[in-house]
DNA sequence: GATCACATGTAAGAAGTTACATGATTCT
DNA sequence: AGAATCATGTAACTTCTTACATGTGATC
């Protein structure tokens, strides 16, 4: 059960959005900024199945279209897998190798869970990457000297990604913040 | 031939550096900036298996050792394809889905083409970078209003990621430029 | 003598890629 | 009638993950 690539993830999160069909997952890979997912049907259509073998989503029948077409909507199951999966802590470890996993879990993490979830992830996640950052740095000044110029511009770019994404962090954290006022 | 994996490039582009066993470049990949590649053994040794069948690297006893260990050279047929592979111009797709290994290419690019073939490359990548930029900026602004807030906040962070990777282009053009002047 | 670091591998399974295959419906 | 779009799928191949397996040499 606790098994599924970032694909499946992504399926679950938009059926979760609303019911869809395999062709209205693969014409928003291919049409929307969540283009770094593959649109191929031999990645999709298998994905989905393994969806529907492990109870996570169920497909049926659209009749209201006269075409082949199944629409794919959740389960209870699915429910539960997909918060799991949204409430996982964040790592260092995601901060380094799977910043496209947390920024996935991130886009659906207020319909979900809500606000004060989505402030608990910013707010791991600014610090894992705080945390980080002089790491980086320090390992920067340190080889610099026997790194080629390209390979030290690399990692001085992977920095900036760093900080770029921590100042983000901290900026939504008060976007959520200020709704939370204006509420009250 | 002209198959191979962001690893096996990886590997190919350490190997291209200084001669080195498989227990070294998983040392490389565990503890240095690389750390985005995995230091599996499951990985690395069919990944340099298949570089040797493909006359890329050859690997040789290591004499002087005296554990069973094997150390990887280039070949001219594996300085060919290393080449190959960082002389391929920059697309878009490139830009929005393979970022890791667009930085991959330009890290190991002075040393194996001259500054010259970095700056093209800068140039190539800031350009699609900036084309691609207000693509981004209007499908946010005509979407907003349908996207919860955290898918908002993503995709902004997805924004600057891309305005940060472009400054960092222009900066690093301009230390070419620069050191270019110095040697006259 | 035990443990740690060195050093290389294999096997099973998961998941993606590319390419092919098929058929229905709508538009021109 | 032909082309484009809708809609789903399969098959072969590649590669990665996790876990297991094995043995050497140095250090405590």
């Amino acid at each position: 059960m606790e098994n599924d690539s970032l694909l499946g993830f992504a399926l679950l999160g938009l059926i979760h959005q609303q019911p869809m069909s395999g062709y209205d997952l693969r014409k928003i890979f291919s049409s929307t900024a969540m283009g770094s997912f593959s649109d191929s049907p031999g990645a999709i259509y298998p994905a989905l199945r393994r969806l529907e073998e492990r109870g996570l989503v169920r497909g049926k029948a659209d009749e209201a279209a006269s075409r082949n077409r199944r629409v794919f909507h959740m389960t209870t199951d699915g429910q539960e897998a997909f918060k799991a999966w949204l409430k996982q802590p964040v790592t260092r470890d995601d901060v380094i190798r799977r910043t496209g996993d947390l920024m996935l879990r991130f886009a659906f993490m207020d319909q979900a869970l809500g606000a004060k979830r989505a402030i608990r992830f910013l707010s791991q996640f600014a610090e894992e990457t705080a945390d980080y950052i002089p790491i980086l740095k320090l390992y920067l000044e340190s080889h610099a000297s026997e790194m080629p110029l390209s390979g030290r511009l690399a990692l001085e770019c992977g920095i900036q990604e760093y900080e770029t994404r921590l100042r983000w962090a901290n900026a939504s954290i008060a976007v959520y913040e200020q709704k939370r006022k204006e509420k009250k």
